[in-house]
DNA sequence: TTTT
DNA sequence: TTTT
């Protein structure tokens, strides 16, 4: 059904890139976005958002995307739940990015501000290494980004 | 800064309502989001996410919305933090409502599916009880939800 | 860059579907959506928006959606132009729907509210018919929908 | 009904801002927003999307976005209509925004990229004048968004 | 923990 | 746990 966020903050750290057993390319970093708007009193509030980012566009906001940098993402609210060492079970809220649009702002990487949609070419270039069975990047077969299956990830595999 | 979060799902149970010490209704229910599309194979996901809606629409959400219904949702993502009994520093995202559709569709309760804005009267009806100090409820001074401030709520109140 | 939009409201007509010359399928609707909300003194306000949807995503919406039919649609917001009979350059502004959430609520057709999600097949069924040249149907190459060219159809072949 | 936009681009001039006779600050600008997304060859394709902006938002935006900026708007798409010189009805499609997010990345006017929310403040500071009736100004009672209208501005009053 |  |  209809799940779709979009957000614009500011990254707290430098993004961390991973890869699945497979070899898709999994980053992860945390959006700062404040609450608050210009001009208004009071102490500023901010939430943290965590955003998760596949493939291709893994690899351009690794490559790209900076701490203290602005970036503007566009995605799905998804929770994921897993039983933590002591048997109980975590939720985690996150937001699938299916587009980051960077916008310098950060401490003079400079550059010109650009786009990163999703899935823009066939992404074939990651996983390969073969192994049996459907692999897991077969999400790649269908690149509409809602349909990707971070689900079935053993906890192993999970990069954050 | 941006954030927007558009949602469409079904609610998981009736809403519940309860008040602030100073009178400001607070309603929350959960949103059962399928991930998967229409005749697609494969089973079903589904995200649960938690929606919090305040003041006179938290009133119009509790008296109309029922279990199974749909009903789509746009707000902002929201992460609250608290400390549990066991000290331990809790995280909770949800999504607080700022306008709220209803859709039917649920198990016969019928009606005219129909919108419920984000504070289309003053809103003044609310609180009340006076007494001195900045009220909590003085937020409905200013009627843009995204200035709504849940975060100084103690413990106490919180009634989710 | 960034450009989403997020629209709910009722077809003022079922669906119109044609097919380009190179076997797309478009289908065009238009979207009533009422700006006034729920218990709201006054004449209600409405806005009438263009929706066109591309490929097998339109085959669905022809299919399933009829006249006063609810609908929750995602996508762009896109502005075309062409030079009409009298040389006079006309912009028309059009949502590109990505994704089609169907809402009973008809006059009785009842059956299941689903969910039509972009791209979910390769789409490859499309198109045929062969041709040389590079065929407008390449767009389904990259299957994201940002990515689709309706700009180079030349005017005979817009189907509304 | 649910209708919500949020878009990010560049300002194609410096905006507009005019008052209506009843002092309602109006400021129009155009954002230039690319469809194509980096690094994807093919000649780019720009959409020129129409904001007008209201209140005291309106005088935010007038001082301080200028040419080449980038602005996040987030907003509502309206369809206005009117008769105009030759006695043709002219349909015009807008997004009329409710927060603004100033980024800066133009030619060097630098400063902190801020926010500009909806209404943060009463407002009460426009009009004023007086005059008798239901000044056009009263839909600063209801400063959600939502509730503007400009609908009942004879076209004199308009500011573009 | 969950809705259809 | 955090960004400016």
């Amino acid at each position: 059904m209809l799940n779709r966020a979009v957000l614009l903050g500011r990254l707290t750290k430098d993004p961390e890139m991973r890869y699945t057993p497979s070899g898709t390319a999994v980053t992860t970093f945390t959006l700062a976005i404040d609450r608050r708007m210009t001009n208004q009193q009071g102490e500023r509030e901010t939430d943290f958002l965590p955003i998760v980012v596949w493939s291709k566009l893994a690899e351009l906001c690794a490559q790209y995307l900076k701490k203290g940098q602005q970036a503007a993402v566009e995605g799905r609210i998804q929770v994921r739940n897993y039983e933590n060492k002591e048997g109980r079970r975590v939720y985690v809220t996150e937001i699938v990015a299916e587009n980051v649009q960077f916008l310098s702002g950060g401490q003079g990487q400079g550059g010109e501000p650009s786009y990163a949609g999703g899935f823009d070419k066939p992404a074939s270039s990651f996983g390969g290494s073969g192994g049996g069975g459907r692999s897991r990047d077969s999400f790649n077969d269908n690149p509409f980004a809602d349909d990707q299956k971070p689900i079935d990830i053993s906890d192993d595999d999970l990069p954050f």
